[in-house]
RNA sequence: GGCCCUAUCGUCUAACGGUUAGGACACCACUCUUUCAAGGUGGUAAUCCGGGUUCGAUUCCCGGUAGGGUCGCCA
């Protein structure tokens, strides 16, 4: 009978989260559930310094607003006792000394609690690299604990993953070179020791660590940008791993378009990459734009009232229904519902609210707009639609040249050079409308 | 520097030793309802180098090179 999968998230409440903590959390949350198991967030705040109550916040809104949940959450700074009393278990074996020390800057203590390396060659499989190899000789008699309540990192790391139970340790590659030594305490506090699946890092550009240096944001920023967690998500798991990589649906271009439910069913650990993925905004960009045409018209209304700019947003909400018709208009023409939010903040779309004054310039020529006034007319309130606009004027305009006919047409109606095709202006105006801007643009 | 990890288009990646090395982003061209956006079609572009093993290496082994990680009383 196999044990049932435990995993952990530990970050450090010490900076806002960052992206790869996201990552590292997302692959074990698809691999936990997709072996029907528990998931821990752990608080890793041992560093009483460094960590603020903030940041644990910040964190902890990342991950609901990803919807990445937990089934417990632990926090280190609460749990001093169980530490104290691992290392009086070690310390009565001699495992582990007391060692009095050198003060050699600000902060270091006269004495601490040092492991007593055996010095052995650790060796480990790693689910995504396969068999690693140390000589622990060389790190020495290390530095578990400042003192009996101060555990630090190695320490606390392993005596949660014994006391949680954890069967299998997924986390970035940064870590591999702590492995052995937390190998180590493992085998002398006598626990199991767990599987490891060492991730590759998020990479900048230059293939350097990714850091807010690079343009990397706090998930939270992703959100606050108007980004959707479904893109975000589907973002990162593909930083790494490829639903390519699943051989029944590696023929012929899988799409890079992955749900979580999809995520779910295909996500293999083992397929994971080794090396180092770049970030990469324009391909986030794309995945957001893909995600937001993939949105229902209930949730893309929700969306854009959620991101109207404060100054307009009543003014919007008293044009409610013309604001429904151009909000696909708007949303094929962003990456992010904040610039959909600028695009309205900057009236870019102006012209469907209140009839524009267009220029004689623009216009350049009116010969046919009383041709097309009655051509249009012909066409009843409720058949206004781009098609059957089309199919009015098109022949017309294809004989008197489609510049010549389309172009006035516009401008007439939205006293722009740049804006959607005349006929889907047109129907989203209405009859009555457009007939009266045709009229103005005449006069 | 020691130790460890890694190496396919610019980027993310696919290819149980046999493929014209595939897809996606980006880019370019063309196309479309003479504009913008979206869409459609096509295109440029990669197995780090050198040795093995093999009938045959992107794939396995060794070496080199390059990049990254780590060497705290941080995590």
């Amino acid at each position: 009978m196999k044990n049932r999968v435990i995993t952990r998230v530990a970050p450090s409440p010490t900076g806002l989260m960052h992206i790869g903590t996201a990552r590292v959390a997302l692959f074990n949350h698809l691999f936990t559930k997709q072996n029907d198991g528990k998931i821990i967030l752990r608080i890793e705040d041992t560093d009483r310094e460094r960590s603020k109550p903030e940041f644990e916040k910040n964190i902890k809104d990342g991950f609901s607003w990803l919807g990445l949940a937990f089934d417990e959450v632990w926090k280190q700074s609460e749990r001093t006792e169980i530490y104290t009393q691992y290392l009086q278990k070690l310390l009565a074996e001699d495992l582990a000394y007391i060692s009095q020390e050198e003060v050699k800057k600000e902060g270091d203590r006269p004495s601490v609690i040092r492991f007593r390396n055996p010095g052995q060659k650790i060796t480990f499989q790693d689910l995504i690299h396969g068999e690693i190899t140390f000589d622990t000789t060389e790190l020495g008699d290390f530095v578990i604990a400042k003192d009996l309540e101060t555990p630090i990192f190695h320490f606390a790391n392993v005596v949660d993953d014994l006391e949680a139970g954890t069967t299998h340790i997924i986390r970035g590659d940064d870590h591999i070179s702590n492995t052995p030594r937390q190998i180590l305490i493992f085998k002398a506090l006598g626990g199991p020791i767990p599987t490891y699946a060492h991730l590759p890092m998020i990479l900048a550009p230059d293939k350097t660590k990714l850091s807010k240096r690079h343009g990397a944001w706090p998930v939270t920023e992703y959100r606050d940008e108007g980004y959707l967690k479904e893109a975000v998500l589907n973002f990162i798991v593909l930083l790494g791993w490829s639903p390519q990589s699943r051989a029944e649906i590696a023929q012929d271009g899988t799409e890079d378009i992955v749900s979580l439910d999809q995520m779910l069913k295909l996500f293999d650990l083992a397929k994971v990459q080794k090396k180092g993925a770049v970030f990469n905004l324009e391909k986030l960009n794309w995945l957001n734009r893909e995600h937001l045409k993939r949105l229902s018209s209930t949730e893309r209304w929700q969306k854009i009232t959620d991101w109207l700019p404060p100054t307009k947003a009543d003014f919007m909400k008293t044009n409610e229904l013309m604001l429904q018709k151009i909000t696909p208009l708007i949303l094929e023409r962003v990456s992010t519902l904040k610039e959909a939010q600028a695009l309205l903040a900057n009236g870019e779309f102006d012209y469907f609210f209140h009839q524009p004054k267009p220029s004689q310039e623009l216009l350049r020529t009116t010969t046919h707009l009383t041709e097309i006034a009655s051509r249009l007319s012909e066409l009843a309130a409720e058949d206004f639609t781009a098609e059957t606009i089309k199919n009015k004027i098109w022949d017309f305009a294809t004989e008197k040249g489609r510049g010549e006919v389309l172009w006035p047409l516009r401008v007439a109606l939205s006293g722009k050079e740049k804006s959607p095709d005349p006929f889907v202006l047109a129907a989203i105006l209405g009859r009555a409308e457009t007939l009266n801007r045709i009229k103005n643009a005449l006069s």
